[in-house]
DNA sequence: GCGATCAGTT
DNA sequence: CACAACTGATCGC
């Protein structure tokens, strides 16, 4: 589903099947590891090292000694095989921080395919330290070249999608809680991911947050030790998996005590024109201030107890137009097929597409005194490097024409396939 | 027993 | 209902 396999089986992203030489995993949600098991034995995991520390918990047993931690921000070099000639070649790999949940990276891939970027799930929000970091990170590993191939996490691309950022969403989340001074709470959230909302929760109340002993397990790792407690008596904030958190968990809480449950989700925040596009049913919800007031009254409540709040550990339509906007990749495609509402990232994105495009984007950089400086950096790097960039950019140049032709009808076939091919013999295959 | 797949849940 | 992420049943080996 959310997965690649690229250079006729040299390399795989999230796919665990057989016939890669070197495999890597975004991150530990569950959607991207089906297929992984702790019997792995297929070869080595590229993977972040805050990724690695988790991997036992996920995967009790695992031959820890597969795992190949790759630290953000460094450029690594593997020596594969060509499949086709038999050859050996060098592919360079750099981690960049997706922003989704911990331990979650991007990986870019420079090799005689060219310049490939594989998103896997992602957050890009426009301000804030992080944001600003990824940036300049993506931008300096990228340095002066064209992106060939963006994987993309096209989760929410489309317009309709429009959510805060999760620093407004969790403010949202700290007033609910701070207007229902005598209820419990309860939130809903998985196994990994949101812990940011929770540590903002905790030190904006300065108290701690309950969750359940395996959840406390992952706090530990991440380094989280003061804020969070299973006991039960500590606190009136609870954060329980959302797969028990339902209405008759709520019915039965209130009868005990008063409870009101807060979901943070980037779902519902769908906007069609001034309106919430799913349904009216709600008592009360966005439509009256959409875009304007961000505190509670944005937040969508659509039971008695239950609070929606958009916290959203993927991009927003716009985030993602700014994401290809700042790349300006010669193509696009999108690696979340499942969805029956599924956008062709071309649909919106084909007018920033393309080798013009490619141009455009260095073009634009110039106009920006810091950056210049760091594309004669870059220059300079790049010079030092050897000519890995050069085979790259011959390569680049005979895929446009056949890109800008065939990719789109490609794309809407394979939705139903199983499994992303972007190797350019398998395109041509297919 | 394991893993892949599907159906169902929030 | 849209989604992501997860659980649990079932089937095949």
């Amino acid at each position: 589903k959310k997965h690649a396999q690229m250079e006729g089986g040299m390399i795989s992203v999230d796919k665990w099947s057989s016939g890669s030489q070197a495999y890597f995993l975004t991150h530990l949600h569950a959607d991207h590891t089906a297929g992984l098991s702790s019997t792995w034995k297929r070869g080595p995991l590229y993977c972040s090292r805050l990724t690695a520390r988790l991997f036992p918990c996920k995967f009790p047993g695992f031959d820890l000694s597969l795992l190949r931690v790759l630290d953000i921000g460094s450029w690594y070099s593997l020596s594969l095989t060509t499949p086709s000639s038999g050859s050996a070649t060098n592919v360079y790999v750099k981690a960049i921080d997706a922003q989704h949940c911990p331990g979650s990276v991007m990986y870019l891939f420079r090799g005689e395919f060219g310049c490939k970027l594989f998103t896997g799930d992602f957050r890009w929000e426009t301000t804030g330290n992080r944001v600003e970091f990824g940036r300049t990170m993506l931008l300096d590993a990228l340095k002066n070249e064209t992106l060939d191939i963006l994987y993309l996490d096209n989760t929410y691309c489309n317009p309709r999608y429009a959510f805060p950022s999760r620093e407004v969403a969790a403010r949202q989340v700290v007033d609910i809680i701070t207007s229902h001074p005598k209820h419990e709470i309860i939130i809903g959230i998985d196994s990994l991911g949101k812990e940011d909302l929770l540590l903002y929760i905790s030190r904006a109340l300065n108290i701690k947050i309950w969750v359940w002993p395996e959840r406390l397990q992952i706090m530990h790792l991440l380094g989280f030790h003061e804020n969070f407690t299973t006991q039960t008596s500590l606190t009136r904030v609870r954060a329980v998996p959302r797969y028990s958190f339902s209405i008759e968990t709520l019915n039965g809480l209130n009868t005990l005590r008063p409870t009101i449950g807060v979901m943070p989700s980037g779902l519902p925040w769908a906007t069609k024109g001034n309106r919430n596009i799913f349904g009216s049913s709600s008592a009360s919800c966005l439509n009256k201030d959409c875009g304007k007031d961000i505190d509670s009254a944005n937040a969508k409540r659509n039971h008695e107890y239950i609070f929606v709040v958009p916290y959203s550990d993927h991009s927003c339509f716009s985030e993602i137009q700014e994401f290809i906007e700042l790349l300006r990749p010669i193509n696009i495609k999108g690696i979340v097929s499942s969805s029956s509402c599924y956008i062709e990232p071309h649909y919106y994105f084909d007018h920033l597409c393309g080798s013009k495009q490619a141009f455009w984007r260095i073009n634009q950089q110039f106009e920006n005194e810091e950056v210049i400086d760091r594309i004669e950096d870059a220059e300079k790097q790049s010079a030092k490097e050897g000519n890995s960039t050069v085979v790259g950019r011959k390569r680049r140049i005979d895929q446009v024409d056949f890109f800008g032709i065939r990719v789109s009808r490609v794309s809407v076939l394979r939705r139903l396939s199983r499994g992303v091919k972007i190797a350019d013999t398998e395109y041509i295959s297919e």
